[in-house]
DNA sequence: AGCACGCCGACT
DNA sequence: GTCGGCGTGCTC
């Protein structure tokens, strides 16, 4: 019986609305599933790896179909409950589809008309092939060529129909196993050479007199390896037990030669697995930890969310991974979020000290292979040990999780969990509680200073909520000075930017042997630099912004578009040498705490410093090591990370936070002063921090001294209520750009006044934003107020019409618009 | 997003 | 007359 014709509706990685259909080729009926990857034709050229969401019968009407060209996957490597969770953050942050697939999925999986071709050994018939066709197959005979590679070439035209007739006709092949880039890995081991009898290794031993370093080796390599003992056989990797024992390649080589060891090889996983694999046990939990443990309980009965808001230091990991192994007990996934800045080294140990190889970590500094690893043992592809436990950045959320049990979003109220750019603009916290309720799964927020949302859905009673008071090992809070910066000027007792304050508790600090953290939320020497003679200030040719002086680069950079050049070391505008620094950065702070302290050792930590790959994890460890005394920074100082030998917290300057303009600015430098005072004192001694502003009676400054998070929340609850912010309306940001400013202000103009007209009010601007112009595009900013209780959805719907409405007009198709869901 | 088609100006 | 500028619309 003639089966009808399958189709496959198929999601492309671009930014477009619907799904397009496909027809699947009948040798492909039976392998083909939904969630597999094919590659596809997509317009006269473009070649894509697109993701199939739905196999059917249903002939399309309005269009032809294309043929799927290749099958890219064995068996689906996207499941059913992650197409959902795609569906809803598109449909949430007004994106399409596939720019969350194309979020979703890593690189490694995202190939674009890279499918390879190369002719069918089979075939013989040359003569049915036309001239061009004949050309194509000639020029791919001898090496392996990709699709892409052969539409570049500009002597051949219509090259994909070609290709397609060439497939047709079997003469050519499309590799379709795109899989095959990623390439497992291998290592070489050692082992005894298994004729070697244990009398025998000893009399060779006994000999080796004159060959101490191959004797050396051999011992450390018996220890190594538990040769000879009852309690099991270890493998022994090459690389590292040389590094380890400190033997050469030469005495390992010549021991091969005689025949005592062997080498072999052994595929292993490109994911660094723990260095001890001696997994340890859990920490007793303290009383008051143990309690919040049993409160956690009680709201994960009622709620599927919980606030656990617990002062720093109160031993919140703790808690996490007492939660966490019982979910692991229950054979659950558990999904263990963080900032990306915070994933240091210091939390991944502590995880995989108790969990070992079980614990998975995902990020954006892993390569594409090493993603593409995690993906297929996340998917359990692999029948080696599986992760249970991901610890990752918010991208994390995507992978392909089948069995989830808990979320643990830590450090909740971080902004760097809401991406920015490129689209899709998701909140990882907001989409956490998304995908949890998907899987039936619990979410706990952590935090030691809660973003105002998760607050005020704790105390609404929306999320449980669970307060822990209590320091770790009952230790107190730091003590907190305020260093009056207005008076130190006006007395003229500065030094450079230091109070007499700061400066004293430095120098004690350093005198007893301690560590000094010194943040300033600014990078580079100086924010600008002016002309003292005619006042003028280097702007960034692009944007409209000042350049930033660096002096140990001695180059004026734009931090927007990267644009800069080298210090004229005089004022462009009028020829003067007068050109002054203004205001500071943690290069300058660097460079004055080398002149007043001339004999410690001062490191800067900034996303200057940070750049390359490993340079984060160096400045951590020398100062942990105690090679670096005093380290200055930004807020990458704030996040997450345990020192124990530091009691001495300086905030340069806390005025620059709190007068930045936004609704949300007082919250931030509340969360910012709090989380980088927590790091003071962390062990034994009661730690000190120090605040420099020109504005002490400020009543965030008075929270912060109080450490009275509540007193903050109320205070600002109220203005944003009288100004309907967040969280009484939710914000849709829409961004639009363009090289013409009055090309600009007619567009976004236009679209403020229709949005005006559809949802009346709530509607802001357009405006300028603060940084007007970047990259040679201006900026026009609306934003759009929805009140709590109206129907967001069919608020957001509403929008969308306009926008689609307004992009139909020629006149505003080359701006640029951007929509970013409750906006940071 | 990226490609082709199409309509206008500056050139062999 | 043609080459190529980029505005417009479509891609299963």
């Amino acid at each position: 019986m003639l089966q009808p014709s399958l189709y496959a509706d198929v999601l492309l990685p671009l930014s477009l609305p619907a799904l397009y259909t496909y027809k699947i080729p009948e040798n492909y009926r039976k392998r083909i599933k939904p969630g597999m990857r094919v590659s596809v034709q997509f317009g006269p050229k473009r070649i894509y790896s697109s993701l199939v969401k739905e196999v059917h019968t249903r002939k399309p009407v309005s269009h032809a179909s294309k043929d799927i060209l290749s099958i890219l996957d064995e068996s689906p490597v996207v499941l059913d409950i992650q197409f959902r969770f795609w569906e809803w953050i598109a449909s949430y942050y007004l994106c399409a589809e596939g720019e969350v697939m194309k979020a979703a999925l890593p690189a490694g999986f995202k190939l674009e008309s890279e499918s390879k071709i190369y002719p069918d050994p089979d075939f013989q018939n040359l003569d049915s092939l036309s001239n061009d066709e004949l050309r194509i197959f000639r020029s791919i005979e001898n090496e392996v060529v990709s699709i892409r590679e052969i539409t570049k070439r500009k002597d051949i035209k219509n090259s994909v129909t070609l290709i397609n007739q060439l497939i047709l006709k079997k003469a050519i092949i499309v590799e379709e196993k795109l899989l095959e880039r990623y390439r497992p890995k291998f290592a070489t081991y050692i082992k005894l050479n298994p004729e070697v009898s244990e009398i025998e290794l000893n009399d060779i031993l006994d000999g080796m007199t004159r060959a101490p370093k191959q004797r050396d080796l051999i011992m450390s390599f018996l220890e190594r390896s538990n040769a000879f003992s009852d309690s099991g056989i270890l493998e022994v990797e090459r690389a590292g037990f040389l590094k380890k024992s400190s033997g050469s390649i030469a005495a390992l080589n010549a021991l091969i030669k005689k025949g005592v060891l062997e080498t072999y090889q052994k595929e292993v996983g490109r994911l660094s697995s723990p260095e001890d694999t001696q997994v340890g046990d859990l920490k007793k939990l303290t009383p008051s930890q143990l309690s919040s443990l049993g409160m956690i309980h009680d709201c994960f009965t009622p709620n599927d969310v919980a606030l656990l808001y617990g002062v720093t230091s109160s031993g919140k990991t703790e808690i996490y991974m007492h939660l966490i192994q019982e979910q692991i007990k229950q054979g659950k996934q558990v999904l263990y979020l963080l900032p990306e800045i915070a994933l240091t080294t210091q939390i991944i140990k502590r995880l995989q000290h108790v969990f070992g190889s079980s614990v998975g970590v995902y990020h954006s500094r892993l390569n594409d292979p090493e993603r593409v690893e995690i993906w297929l043992n996340v998917l359990h592809k692999k029948e080696k040990s599986t992760y249970k436990i991901i610890l990752g950045a918010r991208s994390s959320l995507f992978l392909p999780f089948s069995n989830l049990g808990l979320i643990i979003v830590d450090e909740e109220h971080e902004n760097t969990y809401k991406q920015h750019d490129p689209a899709p603009r998701y909140h990882a916290r907001d989409s956490a509680i998304i995908l949890a309720r998907m899987h039936s799964a619990k979410v706990l927020l952590g935090t030691a200073t809660p973003s105002f949302e998760s607050y005020y859905n704790a105390r609404s009673g929306k999320f449980g909520f669970i307060e822990i008071q209590e320091r770790y090992e009952k230790l107190q809070l730091p003590e907190i000075i305020i260093a009056n910066l207005k008076e130190a000027y006006r007395k003229r007792i500065m030094r450079s930017h230091f109070t007499p304050q700061l400066m004293s508790a430095i120098e004690e600090a350093l005198e007893k042997n301690e560590q000094v953290l010194l943040f300033q939320n600014r990078r580079g020497f100086s924010p600008f630099i002016e002309c003292d003679n005619c006042k003028s200030i280097p702007m960034c040719k692009h944007c409209a912004v000042s350049l930033t002086y660096h002096k140990d680069i001695n180059r004026l950079v734009c931090h927007y578009c990267g644009y800069g050049y080298d210090n004229p070391g005089n004022c462009s505008n009028c020829g003067s040498q007068m050109v002054k620094t203004r205001g500071f950065g943690t290069e300058m702070i660097e460079d004055e705490i080398g002149i007043h302290f001339p004999d410690i050792r001062v490191a800067r930590m900034d996303l200057d410093t940070t750049r390359r790959k490993r340079s984060y994890e160096k400045i951590i460890n020398d100062f942990e090591g105690n090679r670096i005394q005093v380290l200055v920074g930004t807020q990458m100082i704030s996040k997450g990370l345990d020192f124990k030998n530091v009691y001495l917290v300086g905030i340069l300057n806390a005025d620059n936070m709190l007068n930045f303009p936004d609704f949300r600015a007082w919250e931030r430098s509340f969360q910012l002063m709090s989380q980088v005072s927590g790091r003071a004192g962390r062990t034994k001694k009661r730690g000190k921090v120090i605040i420099q502003t020109s504005n002490p009676e400020h009543p965030v400054i008075r929270d912060v001294i109080h450490n009275d998070y509540d007193h903050m929340f109320r205070a600002q609850l109220m203005d944003r209520k009288s100004f309907s912010y967040p969280p009484y309306s939710r914000l849709i940001r829409i961004s639009l750009k363009h090289y013409d400013i009055k090309k600009l202000d007619q567009a976004s103009g236009e679209l403020a006044e229709s949005l005006r007209k559809v949802l009346m009010i709530g509607i802001l601007g357009p405006e300028a934003p603060i940084i007007s112009r970047i990259q040679r595009k201006y900026i026009k900013v609306i934003l759009i107020k929805i009140e709590k209780g109206k129907q967001h959805s069919k608020s957001k719907d509403r929008v969308m019409k306009v926008v689609k409405e307004w992009s139909k007009n020629p006149i505003n198709r080359p701006v640029q618009l951007s929509i970013d869901v409750d906006p940071m």
